[in-house]
DNA sequence: TATGAATGAGATTTCATTCAT
DNA sequence: CATGAATGAAATCTCATTCAT
């Protein structure tokens, strides 16, 4: 068999499991079902992927991959820039990496309700938790300076729960706006807000 | 059997169910799990609650219905009251439920937990969009006032997303926090966030 | 508790076992489901009957036992008669016990549903083959003698089959008909046909 | 695994299966007890068959299908014949369809008995049903054209329980006479009695 | 590169019946 | 006279996965 067709067969597993996981979730999705949708059988699916879990992780990294990459990148920005501050330039770092993420989930949005919404049970159902994570850090970091300049302390709950929300936002608009120019504006008002919150409420 | 036997039975089921939710789900959690860890048979089992759905919800509605009759509650009030703006008084009226609703949740936290983390599969898998829903009527006819005399328009999106926050903080809450008396701290914290969030972004 | 209330509380189990059988059959009913339309407990159920069968056998009785019991003195009138031919008064005999049977039927009909056609799985799933096995032999007799004047030999299989049909016509009867004078007035038309079948079909 | 194995396993299962049908019934057979006779686990049962139900049309299906063609092949027969009374020539024309049907039930005879006597529960229990209507629907267009030219009406009630009766015939035949012969000329015999009926009593 | 038969353990649920009270 | 908790076995069906071909 030609690699065209190989890559036919498993192109239609692919499109029948982002039905099929979309439709029922990771844990009540079937093989089988998915086998007769795409029309195969078990075996080509298990010739393609190692199992059940990696063919759902080969759907969603079509978009955790850039995302992640795009957070990588960001965040490296940021530690080779001088400033360190929100102030108006970091804000529009902040506000053009939003922009990156809005289209990156955008233009893979059925992967990424799926990964938001249909993950569990999958060994990726903690993924938006890693953003998290990420964020926490980061912010954290820049809340100890803040902290120092201002002679206070951190409130590391806050630094936490902001960066949840900061992800969360995230996952709501993109379960719940289906435009994606409309998502951008929306971004753009959430991040103010957020960036706001973040000023009077990270420190105590 | 004696009453006092009876009860034991049940209590026991109860027990280990709340075990067995809390580690697996409900999706993944299994009666025959439950029935070795209950020291009973299934048959037991199923004398006392219709399904596995009902033996969940048994649990979780030992913090579901208290919470629903606290914001009930509290909206009523709010529509008896004749401030209908976010000014101190009404602010207080909202750290009221809030504590309350901490109070609610810590006292039944193992519940709650599993209501909010644990439920995808059951009936009540959505049970905190229900109080999402409540929230976003209640606060969209504030909006509505507020609108008009700013002569400005209310943004929906803004006001869902509001209230989606202010139920997933106390989920947030309620997974990160194990100290009742500092929930109730964050949640000051978080509430006064939320209201000028409210008052900044709810027009356009 | 008082003999009263003693025969309340059967009569409820017995019109609500006559609701479930009449709904599902015998072998798909199910006792727990009585109890409930019959508010009462499985206890009460087996206080009253010894099992499950024994109160399928006390609600079809009702009609079983009439039944017998007329086919019973209608065999034994014909013993005592000095007619053994299907003359006419032989005829008129056979009608009035018809009528009588038809009577019986309609006076009992959901038990006779029940009977005839919701029995399977109960020991008196086989009851009509009862009544056919009696028949067979009686009229069995008859073509003997009547096989004897002809000259010929009696078609055993024809025996056989008549008097199924016989019984067939009742329970096409019950089932297909609510109206116990229509009924009747179509068991005078089906006897005539099987008389004269059996005049024609019994010997060889 | 060869093809010859395949089929072998399934071969099993469909022996098994008519055991356990033959024995038990549809609703009290056991998938189990199946797999056992079979030695083979349920999970191959379900792979050759979607359920219980499927599993045993597939075995009845041997005599209901080629006894369904031959009864549409008869009524489309008697449609583009020009005799429309039941004149000698169509009397032949019943026969030939009678041998053909007790041939059919015959080679096929565990499954006529599983089929008639043993399908309560499953879809396939009415199916009797489905040929007393096929032919009550001719029969009664038959009548019709015999009603007009005597000037009298159609006893519709009779012309279901005699086109009932055709099939019961078929029915008592099967369970009752072993041999393929014998049953043709009992065939006979039973169809001569049935016309002879039906001239005398479908009109009134 | 794929087939597809088969596994085997597991799932939830239902049931007639029993028996201490 | 009746309760009702509990049994324990059985039911059908689903599943991800394997492996000889």
């Amino acid at each position: 068999m030609s690699t065209k067709e190989k890559e036919e067969t498993k192109a239609k597993i692919i499109a029948a499991a982002k039905e099929e996981f979309s439709e029922y979730g990771f844990e009540k999705s079937s093989l089988r079902r998915i086998c007769s949708k795409a029309e195969c059988t078990t075996g080509a699916i298990y010739f393609f992927f190692k199992d059940k879990d990696e063919l759902f992780c080969a759907i969603v990294n079509q978009v955790l991959m850039p995302v992640q990459e795009a957070v990588a990148g960001h965040i490296l920005e940021d530690k080779e820039s001088t400033n360190h501050l929100l102030i108006d330039s970091d804000f529009e770092h902040e506000i053009s990496l939003a922009d990156k993420l809005v289209d990156i989930l955008y233009s893979h949005r059925e992967e990424a309700l799926i990964l938001l919404t249909k993950s569990a049970g999958s060994s990726l159902e903690k993924a938006p938790d890693i953003f998290v994570a990420q964020l926490e850090k980061e912010y954290g970091e820049l809340a100890e300076i803040y902290a120092k300049q201002e002679g206070k302390q951190v409130d590391k709950y806050m630094v936490h729960w902001l960066s949840h929300l900061h992800v969360e936002a995230y996952i709501h608009l993109v379960t719940h706006e289906e435009d994606v120019n409309e998502a951008k504006k929306r971004t753009r008002k959430i991040m103010l807000f957020l960036v706001k919150g973040w000023l009077e409420c990270v420190l105590m």
